[in-house]
DNA sequence: CCATTAAATGACACCGGTTTCTCCCGGCTA
DNA sequence: TAGCCGGGAGAAACCGGTGTCATTTAATGG
């Protein structure tokens, strides 16, 4: 008895299961069982069932680089972001990883750097040595022409989340910056400001003129026009939010609110107005964009525009695995994301309405 | 003339090139080509050269999924996490992407519920499945015992990244949380302060109570002990933050600093503090641990400890690839993190020194 | 009942590498 | 000169799957 024991597991002494084991067991050709795990319809349901008990009792579990091999594509998808946005890429990420759960496709993360000789030769080796299944783009790079023309070329399928539309053939996930921003105005103009400080974003994000055309529009359409001076360039980042607000709080009269074109640009100008004493919202209201996870936790709570960031990596992610059900609102093309103001605590009328 | 061009690439039309198309353009077999490429020592100078000369030429690069195949094992590096840290770890990846750069490998990450019946189940498949080369593990799961004990029967190398030594056999980068802790303590009892706030982590968490001896041994070898009432345990989130603050806040006399576990519940002190209309630092310090992005951002500028979370992930991964030259500070084992007091504006001495 | 056809299955090569084993060759020893 | 040794290189099998195409089986028609 001792000797012959282990009945099940015949000759599989502590190796993987592969697809020859469960052929052996089923007494069936390794390809009927390439077959059953491909989903093919052609498997006479008995034999069908044979092999899903053999592969449940086994716990066999195909070999993706092997599976990979012979498809001449690998079961990864690739995130390329820039790393100055570091921020929101975890969440990107997440919402992403909640699509791939179960679908048996991995995440790889790759950030580069857009101003780089190397930088479109970079995601291109990335891409090709990988054989990745497929690509999602974070701006700014989603936005990059050149990669664009070199991913042509590439048979490799991509999603890009932007905010704008760059093309009609391919993948996108839009935001409607714009209608964002002008809820953002219209809300500050009903609150009674007239003299609006804005603080926009660095000229190479496509984003920055959205959210600038956005506010600007809607502006006007209730008869506000923004004087030249009250209109700033940040480079998005902490610091030049801060230089850009100190600026616009140095004119007289001081704007009674500044919009800034993201949350950490509106953080910086919490830290201006913190170092010139002037108080958020009683004196000056402060509306960002993005919701980063920050917003909530500055004080007062920061107004802002909610990006819905998981929820765009989801259905980027989801775009680019083969699944049954399409994902609701995939018009197969680009799918448009609606973004909202989030109103906090800083934001009020202003104390002495201007006009 | 025209049907015989093209005369380098010969029958290579498009098609990515193979160690075959190597060897034939060398006139070796494909495995004098294997060893080039694995840098066997038993190749003639000549005939390396020959084959490096092709292998540039045509800028082959080996397909890492059957190199994989054959090696049995991936050139991919997991990155797991429990999601609720969610801010740090773009880092902590960034730090060890550094590391990979140009290494051949990729790093994937794996978001994971510790709390899910499926949590070791699932890290065990991913790491399985994939043949990971290595595994990074982050904290609260690199101090799981069900975890560690399934990773021993797992044939993985990992590396876990946590506050406190677990075993002495595995690689770590151990963090010295209670010296940092200490310094701040110290730092504070300094200024002046004596009624000091505390708010600690969730006991889960073995960082919680590293952090908590730390400081307190050092403000009991400076003759100060916390009365218990001003020690309150939080979750590690904005929101209890804010809430063990308003505890604090309410006491008798008030304390005059709070030290917070993380930066996340340092901002929830920021929160109740803005609600009460006291002044940070005016009329309490405010003391936070991690040095994560938000905290240079907050108004006043957060004084905490830097963790120095990139470089920590940078480490990790170095531990997992194979490297001629080892790490700086590489014992092997463990390699110590040494986190530091980073001052800013949220603290000073108190306004009515207390004793 | 046999021919015809479609459904179901299998044999074998192949994906692009590595491992194992064998062979060849030149130099050295006996 | 035979015999041994070890560096250098190649042939063939293998890693664990899939593609192609041929073959078997079952279903249908005449």
């Amino acid at each position: 008895m001792t000797g012959s024991a282990q009945p099940r597991s015949e000759r599989l002494q502590g190796r993987r299961a592969t697809i020859n084991d469960i052929a052996r067991l089923a007494s069936v050709s390794k390809k009927t069982v390439s077959r059953v795990i491909n989903q093919s319809p052609f498997v006479k349901e008995e034999t069908r069932a044979r092999i899903d008990a053999v592969i449940q009792q086994i716990g066999y579990i195909p070999d993706p680089q092997a599976r990979g091999l012979a498809f001449r594509r690998s079961f990864l998808l690739g995130l390329v972001y820039d790393n100055p946005n570091a921020q929101y890429i975890v969440n990107i990420q997440d919402g992403a990883l909640d699509a791939l759960r179960g679908s048996g496709f991995e995440l790889v993360v790759h950030p580069c750097d857009r101003l780089s000789e190397d930088f479109v030769p970079g995601v291109r080796r990335f891409v090709e040595r990988q054989k990745l299944h497929g690509v999602i783009f974070l701006p700014p790079v989603s936005e990059d022409q050149a990669l664009s023309r070199a991913l042509q070329e590439m048979d490799c399928q991509y999603v890009r989340i932007a905010s704008v539309r760059m093309d009609n053939t391919s993948r996108m996930i839009v935001s409607n910056d714009r209608e964002a921003t002008a809820e953002a105005a219209t809300y500050l103009e009903a609150l009674g400001h007239r003299r609006i400080g804005f603080i926009a974003g660095p000229p190479q994000y496509r984003s920055t003129h959205e959210r600038q055309i956005g506010f600007m529009n809607a502006l006007e359409k209730r008869g506000l026009v923004i004087p030249s001076e009250l209109i700033v360039e940040g480079a998005y980042s902490f610091e030049s939010g801060v230089a850009c607000a100190e600026a616009l709080l140095a004119q007289r009269p001081r704007p009674t609110a500044i919009f800034a074109c993201n949350d950490e640009m509106a953080a910086g100008v919490y830290k201006a107005a913190y170092r010139l004493k002037i108080l958020i919202p009683e004196e000056l209201s402060v509306i960002g964009f993005d919701d980063s996870p920050m917003a909530a936790r500055l004080s007062p709570a920061l107004t802002t525009i909610r990006l819905p960031i998981r929820e765009m990596g989801r259905l980027a992610a989801s775009k680019l695995i083969p699944s049954n059900a399409p994902e609701e609102g995939d018009t197969g093309g680009a799918a448009r994301i609606m973004l909202h103001l989030v109103v906090r605590d800083s934001s009020q009328p202003p104390s002495s309405p201007a006009g």
